[in-house]
DNA sequence: ATAATTCCTCTAGTGACTAGAGCTACAAGA
DNA sequence: TCTTGTAGCTCTAGTCACTAGAGGAATTAT
């Protein structure tokens, strides 16, 4: 039986996100000692791996509910993980695609500067003034 | 003069941004009608664009009052200025990163799944045990 | 037995908005 | 001029995934 505290040690969860997935039914509400301290055993610990991985993947909470329960049914099909999975990865995908269009904005604006004035200030220009970019954004 | 929603229509950002903004401190707070409506001018026109510009090249809010209050000084070095488009750089890079790394693993985890069942199902194997994954997240 | 640490619940704060309630002002047509 | 519809006002609360802190109780170590 392990405290939230060892819990939390093990798994690298923090002790106040431990409690904060079990009131978004992330974990089941843990067995209470004769003081009212959460204990836990081993498949908790499972569990919440799991939930660290999925998040440290960048998976949402709703995600993650639904793995959860489509893990508790080996018969079923996993064409739903899967998809899960697939349509994470194509937002990853936009999200690099939109920030990469950022970085050679800025890297543009930045090498245009000269570096004296304000007044002459590519930076403080290119912001003032949209007709100075590149692309649509 | 121009109302608020004249001015969300020639800038993009949306009303509720717009006094969002105001309460924020990023434009001066609007000349009102009689009837206690806000009525804008050309230069909050350019004040808006700026910071619009400024939001979609991802800058947060404490960067854009910085540049406002640093374009107001045409006569100071624009190095500060350089510097926060230079660290937004950055970060903007390092945000890339981390993507990418999340990209390959979640390109890998697929491509392992061979679309069964649950039980066989990779994604969820390879969310249950991290010893499946590689590098070090 | 006492002290130090950990645990409990509850509330509020983060960033950059967004949604909605309940009310008032303004512009255009009859 | 009257009415109607749109747009505006303020204020509160919700989003997401936590995080911080208050105030108090339980557990563990000395």
């Amino acid at each position: 039986m392990l405290s939230i505290g060892d819990l939390s040690k093990r798994t690298g969860v923090k002790v106040p996100t431990i409690r904060y997935y079990e009131q978004m039914g992330l974990i089941e509400a843990a067995e209470r000692s004769e003081g009212n301290q959460r204990r836990y055993e081993r498949n908790d610990l499972e569990r919440l791996a799991f939930i660290r991985h999925a998040r440290d993947l960048g998976l949402d909470i709703p995600a993650i509910r639904e793995l959860i329960a489509l893990s508790q049914h080996p018969d079923l099909p996993c064409v739903n993980a899967d998809r899960i999975a697939a349509d994470h990865l194509v937002a990853v995908r936009e999200k690099i695609e939109k920030l990469k269009k950022l970085e050679h904005e800025l890297e543009r604006i930045i090498s245009h500067c000269d570096g004296h004035s304000i007044e002459d200030c590519y930076v403080i220009r290119a912001l003032s003034d949209h007709g100075l970019c590149e692309g649509e954004h």
